[in-house]
DNA sequence: TGCTATAATGTAACCGGTTGCAAAAATAAG
DNA sequence: CTTATTTTTGCAACCGGTTACATTATAGCA
């Protein structure tokens, strides 16, 4: 066991008899060392298990290494989607930060300073920002873009702004459960959406009529209804959907939450889940699997999708390429469909 | 609108004609400046939307004024409390440590890797860590202590070492829901717990036993199950309290999840929640309230849980006041029991 | 008014790295 | 064995704050 005052490159230089300068390439594997001397220097380095101080790297460097994952407040026992995936994610984030030398720094944020962005930033604490479904609402995205922040945001992007995005694919997504729903021989099936006006509902809705063409049906109107993802709107709009259609015989529900809700309704409704109605859901959130009657749904590899929101974040801090990723998604059959 | 050519506080200084020690001494409030002249500055600090470079702060101070909330890897779709309460727990810290001046850093760490604690807090990255059930394994609190790291945990404290946790309170949580149980009329209530080992555990037991005895009753050891909180271990012990118990009536359960299972297996075997089984849980979960047949648990305030994580490791780096704290426990009602 | 105690500000070293440029060492060419 | 190149290494400035200590300004008092 060696004597523990080693903290600083200096005394490291001292060991091995070289300058500050050469232990600074060396351990950053720089070209410009002799590989012999480099060798050595390392060996000095593990031996006495040195660790390099990162805020005087990070000072020097003008780079934090640090990414900041964004997010509101989450209140007591919130059954949201995010709060149901998001450690998960988070997992995957830090994941690929750890293999390109960068960690995750939880940033919550209030919704009315507009400030937060430049406060972080500007402060040198962080490189860049991860924007999460519940922080990448239009506002958010308009000032990070116009204050240049380097930042991706989880979901599909806006049109009238340009930067970084990872999304599930929706299409496909609709068009698999859909098709599911059709292979089981359901003659009436009804669309359980989420905020109508958003992309990642619009394109689900895609993949469902595009389903329902190519098995030479039409879509019907009153088959239709939205929700907020929120397990109350989700029982709203399977009543709104009976009263629309007392004979669907199948739904496709936009969120895992939102068909749990719709089972509720349903049973209530006197009607058996799958032998009348057939559900669907969306995300397989912990408890889809756990469900009273497990949830059939359409899931999304949420660890790769942290992974590379990292990864493309990280790749647009050093480069600038603006990416656009789209990740597969699958049908998972349990027994709700 | 001014030139945005204030970086640093030398800028600041040039602009209130002033030297650099003053400015960092205005902007923190230092008593050695006049009042005046701190307005002053401030108020030029304002105006310029100054933002101090937070690692060379770092760097100066040696702290790095931020706390690593611990985790191991999670995988897709795990079905446990901390998956579904992980982000709740760190919502109240990070609201904690931001009151402080502090941020949250996510680590994840290699079970197998001994040295996470030293790369973090050697490298000045980190000034203390936060251990959730999880990662509180008695092996890192043990390598935690012996390296004189900072921490703190979340759970019941281990007796051979002396650090800062926070905790529900266990005991009155097994009253609560044992008694509970008994002003409902059952008459054969059983007890199916965590791991045995676990503190957690024999405190709601002990809680249990507490209340059965003030209703004049002795506890019987076919009542006793014990799992690991996992929902396969939930159904497998609740399996095991109808052989061993076929007659019981009521079930406290040590958590929301095994509760769930315990459902499952009781309906499965024909019978009806509550009328035949009451069953209650813990945790309270966002689930449990949206179950299909929603739980009656014990609650914790797990915002509040974090906030007090975040103040008392604060605490302790800046005094080393260890502190163990309890945060109170309510029922919480529902269709269960 | 002169002297001392106290308040306010300034000077400069320091925190621990990185990196441009100069210098020295090693190698190649003539 | 020079001289020209190419590798390696060292020097010193710099990143942007904090703070011990020195210095100057202000106030209090005999």
């Amino acid at each position: 066991m060696k004597s523990k005052t080693v903290k600083t490159i200096e005394d490291i230089a001292r060991l091995a008899n070289v300058s500050k300068a050469t232990v600074s390439r060396a351990l950053n594997n720089s070209p410009l060392v002799k590989q012999e001397t480099k060798e050595r220097i390392q060996a000095i380095a593990r031996e006495y298990r040195f660790r390099i101080n990162v805020p005087a790297r990070n000072l020097s460097m003008r780079q934090s290494h640090t990414i900041a994952f964004v997010t509101h407040t989450y209140y007591k026992g919130q059954f949201t989607v995010e709060n149901q995936i998001g450690l998960e994610m988070m997992g995957g984030i830090t994941d690929g930060l750890y293999d390109l030398g960068y960690e995750l720094l939880v940033v919550q944020v209030d919704p009315s300073n507009a400030n937060w962005a430049s406060q972080y930033l500007n402060s040198g604490r962080v490189d860049g920002f991860i924007l999460m479904t519940s922080t990448r609402k239009q506002w958010h995205i308009k000032t990070l873009v116009e204050m240049g922040a380097p930042f991706i945001a989880w979901g599909v992007p806006s049109p009238k702004f340009n930067y970084c995005t990872v999304t599930g694919d929706n299409i496909t997504g609709g068009r698999l459960a859909t098709q599911h729903l059709i292979s089981l021989g359901r003659q009436r099936i009804a669309f359980l959406g989420g905020a109508q006006d958003e992309a990642e509902v619009q394109r689900r809705f895609a993949g469902y009529q595009m389903a329902l063409e190519s098995a030479g049906r039409k879509m019907e109107s009153e088959l239709l209804a939205y929700g907020d993802y929120s397990y109350a709107s989700g029982s709203l709009a399977m009543q709104q959907l009976f009263e629309q259609a007392p004979d669907l015989d199948a739904v496709f529900v936009n969120s895992d939450v939102m068909a749990i809700a719709a089972i509720n309704v349903i049973q209530n409704q006197g009607k058996n889940v799958p032998a009348d109605v057939a559900v669907i859901g969306y995300d397989d959130i912990a408890i889809a699997a756990y469900n009273n009657l497990p949830l059939t749904t359409i899931r999304q590899n949420i660890h790769l999708a942290g992974k590379l929101l990292a990864q493309n974040l990280v790749q647009y801090i050093k480069s600038g390429v603006v990416t656009n990723v789209t990740i597969p998604v699958e049908l998972v059959v349990r027994k709700s469909a």
